[in-house]
RNA sequence: GGGCGCAUAGCUCAGCGGGAGAGCGCUCGCUUCACACGCGAGAGGUCCCUGGUUCAAUCCCAGGUGCGCCCACCA
């Protein structure tokens, strides 16, 4: 063993050789009934993995690598999802690049397309999780366009439409034209961008109204959505336009009549008061519009240019219309004034293109019947989010569902398996039919739009054990136990998940879901590609190796929003070493591990790996990470390395071999407690005295023989910490109280360079406090009762303090 | 506009009713036979501000200030 610990080698050699005994296997090392599951989050196909995903996937391996010490019959599913859109969007890109598009190249060939750069990415994926050490099951892979994967999707779709909630409407919807597909409200993002207010005049059909004013004045960002205008829209309150409503005013260019109505959802304050109704190309409008009995115009094309109904302006884009509306304005002396205006902008999370509302005709699944058992079952806490605060939103967001669009005019994806025939009747069922249900005729064409990529994501937990077939896998792991996510995907992903479980299964997909923190660049801003603010985790890995970014991940993560700090990762290099190194100590004894302590360090440590075993169990059923390996931390460093390892010193170097086989055994628990967090540099210090793998041994077991003898070092400590400080060697009861203080002090050694009269102003003070405290009859009458006791101790230990120095 | 969260050492963060902490950085001293990715000793803080509750507040409550995130159809 050499004397700095060297993680390159170590761990891919160690990950190669796990996976290749089949460690990782479900239910390898069970030696209990019971299952925990956890399926991974399925990444995107397109991209590589972020700090993020490396954050999330050493919670869950954490996790999982405990519960498979335990004994439990372990399953951490891995997969990726085919993420219609964004895929899609990098192809296309790719295509735009190469200078031909996607729909030159036709469907087919674009799927196809798709598919080969998929062979790539999807490796990538695997290997970055393999890197960190994840122990999924590898071997079970899966992806949303599997065939199995599509066959669920297909019968959850027949599903939805048996039991009536699949339907078929009309609505205003989020399209993006460049992607030429509707989205929804979750996938689009609001940016603030600079725009300019127009405000044109609408004047009066049949003239000024009786006191002379001769029309209205509406603001307007988009001038060009004015061709399809059909009203112009006042509060019913609003004293200056009284009089105008019931009358007709004029849409500039169009010349078209269009009526003056009231209704309450115009903002008086804003603008001039007055709103032009576009019913075609704004959700606000759209039901304005739909109250007031208005028609519904569109000239906006699919493809964000104007169509025919704009008659000259026809084919032209968006930003051109503009421009020509305006200049029509100018020429007529229609245009008011223009305002520069800073306001949010709905754009396309994907290609950050702007969003224009559309009314298209959309395939939509109802909510408020299948939110319902969902709502339920966040409500009894058979689902629960981790913190409370997210389960606070999770609960908030199924009370607000509203109806899902899951049709997308894209080519990536699962098509819809919905068949029309020429007389328009639509069959739905799976696999596909030769004729139609209705009338029998036998030319049948398929819907061609695919379907939100989140509905397949939606049946993760069960399509990856096999669902719809009734397999073993499914019977067994189904429902899991935990899933762990980032924030912005509870109501995309998670509560998906959970209302498609209980519909289907009759039961959640799991009991916990962990909403850890988001990692930000080390200046606050956001990690993302596109500001450069990204991090490899790879790199992280390379340099620290995967169990100290592992470590400093999970040290991150505890707060909401963490800046990310490569110091956390050296922190957990500096442990690996350091457990690298007692371990070389310990281990040049060649003794056989077994626990038969004689002296009361040897107890101690015993007590005390057993007291932070407790802790990281509470912490970690509480899905709070970063206090326990914050606990770990100081298990190794001070309690193992600078009181254990150096009390025990000097016998082992007198070949004491109760001593060294004692030393072994406590080395033992130390690496399987740290184990979960650092798999590698455990496994290889395993290695050297076990034939047996660790990541399949046992977990430590609760062990309080030893308890009592936790407060006899405290002397010791206590004996330490005054000899640094002041000089002074306080006196020590027993004599293996003084053997160990010389040990672990090495006062030969040590030059004290203490300061023994600020030390005894230090414990003056203290006692002053102290009798304070105890003096005051309010706090001894109301504070808790072991409270006042502490004090009592304090009280008299710094007491015996003060009489040995003054001594 | 709505919701949530955060302000603690130079930096990144724990702690959250009774002694102000860690890691890094900094200063000083150590070629101590596991480890200089180490060992020992230190310096460094009105725990954002103002009120309130309490015998006791960094911690609980209210208000303020600053910052962040999520959500949102004000044209």
């Amino acid at each position: 063993m050499e004397p700095l610990y060297k993680p390159e080698g170590v761990e891919e050699r160690w990950q190669r050789t796990w996976e290749a005994e089949g460690c990782f296997r479900a239910g390898a090392g069970a030696r209990r009934d019971e299952t925990f599951v956890i399926c991974v989050p399925p990444p995107n196909v397109t991209g590589a993995l972020h700090l993020g995903h490396a954050l999330n996937g050493s919670i869950q391996d954490v996790l999982v690598r405990w519960h498979r010490m335990r004994g439990f019959d372990t399953l951490w599913q891995p997969g990726y999802d085919h993420a219609g859109i964004s895929t899609q969007n990098v192809v296309e890109k790719q295509l735009v690049r190469e200078g031909t598009s996607r729909k030159e190249l036709g469907r087919e060939a674009f799927v196809e397309r798709v598919w080969s750069h998929l062979e790539e990415t999807g490796r990538t994926i695997m290997g970055q999780y393999r890197r960190l050490g994840a122990s999924l099951d590898y071997e079970r892979e899966r992806f949303t366009m599997d065939d199995d994967y599509i066959e669920a999707v297909m019968r959850f779709f027949v599903h939805l439409w048996e039991r009536g909630w699949i339907y078929r409407a009309n609505r205003i919807v989020n399209w993006c034209p460049f992607h030429e597909t509707a989205i929804s409200d979750l996938e689009v993002v609001h940016e603030e961008m600079d725009d300019a207010l127009t405000y044109a005049v609408y004047p009066f059909a049949d003239g000024p109204l009786p006191d002379g004013v001769a029309g209205i004045t509406v603001a307007t960002v988009r001038p060009a959505t004015m061709l399809a205008d059909v009203a112009v829209a006042v509060h019913p309150d609003d004293e200056r336009y009284r009089a105008a409503v019931g009358r007709d005013v004029l849409v500039p260019v169009v010349g078209r009549h269009v009526p003056v109505v009231a209704d309450e959802r115009v903002d008086p304050e804003f603008g001039t008061g007055a709103l032009k109704i576009t019913p075609g190309h704004d959700p606000t409008d759209f039901e304005i519009g739909r109250d007031h009995d208005l028609p519904v115009l569109t000239v906006l094309a699919p493809d964000g240019r104007l169509n025919a109904e704009a008659g000259e302006l026809a084919g032209l884009r968006q930003e051109a219309a503009d421009e020509r509306v305006l200049a029509w304005l100018r020429v007529h002396g229609r245009l008011e004034r223009r305002e520069s205006y800073r306001h949010a902008v709905s754009t396309c999370e994907r290609c950050h293109t702007r969003i224009e509302p559309l009314v298209s005709l959309q395939w939509w699944c109802a909510m408020e019947e299948p939110r319902q058992p969902a709502l339920q079952a966040l409500r009894e806490r058979r689902v629960r989010y981790h913190p409370e605060s997210q389960h606070q939103f999770a609960m908030r967001s199924l009370e607000e569902i509203p109806d899902w669009n899951i049709s997308r005019q894209l080519w990536w994806g699962h098509q819809l398996p919905l068949w029309s025939c020429p007389d328009g009747h639509v069959t739905c069922v799976w696999p596909p039919p030769e004729t139609c249900a209705e009338c029998g005729s036998g030319v049948l064409e398929r819907d061609p739009d695919v379907l939100d990529t989140w509905f397949s994501s939606a049946l993760w937990p069960y399509a990856t054990l096999g669902w719809p077939r009734e397999t073993p896998e499914l019977a067994r792991y189904y429902p899991g136990d935990v899933n762990s996510t980032a924030r912005e995907i509870i109501r995309l992903w998670e509560n998906r998940m959970i209302w498609t479980g209980l519909e289907l299964l009759g039961d959640v997909p799991f009991t916990d879901v962990i909403i850890h923190s988001t990692i930000l660049a080390p200046d606050g801003r956001r990690m993302s590609k596109s500001l450069g603010t990204g991090l490899d985790p790879l790199e992280m890995i390379d340099r620290h190796g995967a169990d100290a970014t592992r470590y400093g991940l999970l040290k991150m993560s505890s707060t909401q929003d963490v800046r990310f700090a490569e110091g956390m990762i050296e922190e957990g290099r500096k442990l690996a070493n350091k457990l690298w190194n007692v371990a070389r100590l310990l281990l040049a004894t060649e003794a056989t591990p077994e626990a038969r302590p004689t002296a009361v360090e040897e107890r101690w440590m015993l007590a005390r790996l057993d007291t932070v075993r407790a802790e990281v169990e509470a912490r970690w059923s509480a899905f709070d990470f970063s206090p326990s390996v914050q606990a770990l931390y100081h298990l190794t460093f001070d309690d193992f390395c600078d009181w254990y390892a150096e009390a025990i010193k000097p016998r082992l170097r007198a070949g004491d071999a109760d001593a060294a086989a004692t030393a072994l055994a406590a080395l033992e628990r130390l690496v399987a407690l740290l184990h979960p967090v650092l798999p590698h540099v455990t496994e290889e210090i395993w290695s050297q005295f076990h034939e047996t793998r660790l990541v399949l041994s046992p977990w430590p077991e609760p062990d309080e023989r030893y308890a009592a003898d936790a407060a006899a070092l405290t002397r010791v400590h206590e004996a330490a910490a005054i000899f640094r400080r002041s000089g002074v060697a306080v006196e020590l009861g027993s004599e293996d109280e003084r053997r160990i203080f010389a040990a672990v002090v090495r006062p030969e050694r040590a030059k004290a360079n203490g300061n023994a009269a600020a030390e005894l102003e230090r414990l003056r003070q203290e006692i002053a406090r102290a009798e304070r405290m105890l003096d005051n009859e309010r706090f001894v009458a109301n504070a808790k009762p072991e409270v006042v006791e502490a004090e009592r101790e304090k009280l008299a230990r710094y007491r015996r303090e003060l009489d040995a120095l003054s001594s």
